[in-house]
DNA sequence: TGGATGCCTGAGCATTATGCTCAATTGCGG
DNA sequence: CCGCAATTGAGCATAATGCTCAGGCATCCA
């Protein structure tokens, strides 16, 4: 896995300052070859390196305004078979096996709170699915962000 | 707030299938006005309907491996003061204010396991976070999605 | 009904960016 | 010391963009 070095980084920031910006602006900004950017635009589409455009959508411009965050128990561990049933679920936009109590954790967006109530519905008709917790996020206080991080590594030598 | 419709659901889609993808070549594989395409970027763009480029990138590419979602307990319900203090930490990518038996919820990437003991002890500095719980992310079964969404947005009338 | 509004469309054209290739250079690790 | 990968600057044909305009077509409201 190749990890994203400081010429990415500073890219990646100056396309956040300007999200249309051309690869020859983009190299003009940075003080690049324009070769050299347009090389790393490359590289990182075909790493892998970037999550696809379309995660650049709020859901709630979708027409899901709530989000909350499910958490549940798996029976017998055996979560792939849990996995396989709850990537249909449309509004499960994230899924991971998490420590502590619960055995996952899923992030679910719903267009109101019927819909949530319904989707939840839905995760526990999942044999594997025993019980699940549910936290509803009233406030998105810091939304996601990873430029903070992308920040560090662009100012470093 | 403006909500995205069909069209721009399809263009995002195509987006997605070749994320290098001219507004050109996006108008011809959807079979519309190159101006339609354009016009519709660049309102996502200018209205806030999609996030940072910066936010594709993956943390573990950035040398942030772990990741944790930590709920914590604030104090007197003074989430803003908290707010403040802790949007100054990098490895907070995202906050929360939820319902539940805890008041907010961060995702939190970090390093190695150390780092992310540190990182959570600094969260504790804060004065207004009182108790928190860490739920270490050991798999990711489903990573960040929205596209679902967006083909069921797509292929509506 | 009439009219305003917003969106899609197709067109044109000057400007700009891209795709591609090459060769020289630099910096790093074997 | 040598190879390897990245960067650079250059050139040039092709393609995309920025911009503008006008016509068509819905929807909405007076």
């Amino acid at each position: 896995m190749r990890m994203l070095d400081r010429t990415d980084a500073r890219i990646l920031l100056a396309w956040d300052s300007d999200p249309l910006a051309t690869t020859v602006g983009l190299s003009r900004d940075l003080g690049l070859a324009r070769n050299t950017v347009q090389a790393r635009q490359r590289r990182m589409e075909a790493d892998d390196s970037l999550a696809p455009p379309s995660t650049r959508t709020h859901p709630a411009r979708l027409g899901y305004p709530l989000l909350a965050f499910v958490r549940a128990e798996i029976s017998q561990g055996d979560v792939d078979q849990a996995v396989r049933t709850l990537i249909r679920i449309p509004e499960i936009l994230e899924l991971h096996a998490t420590t502590g109590d619960h055995d996952i954790l899923a992030r679910v967006v719903a267009t109101d709170a019927d819909d949530l109530h319904r989707v939840t519905r839905q995760m526990l008709r999942c044999p594997e699915v025993m019980r699940t917790s549910t936290a509803l996020a009233m406030r998105e206080l810091i939304p996601y962000r990873t430029a903070p991080l992308l920040s560090r590594l662009a100012n470093q030598p």
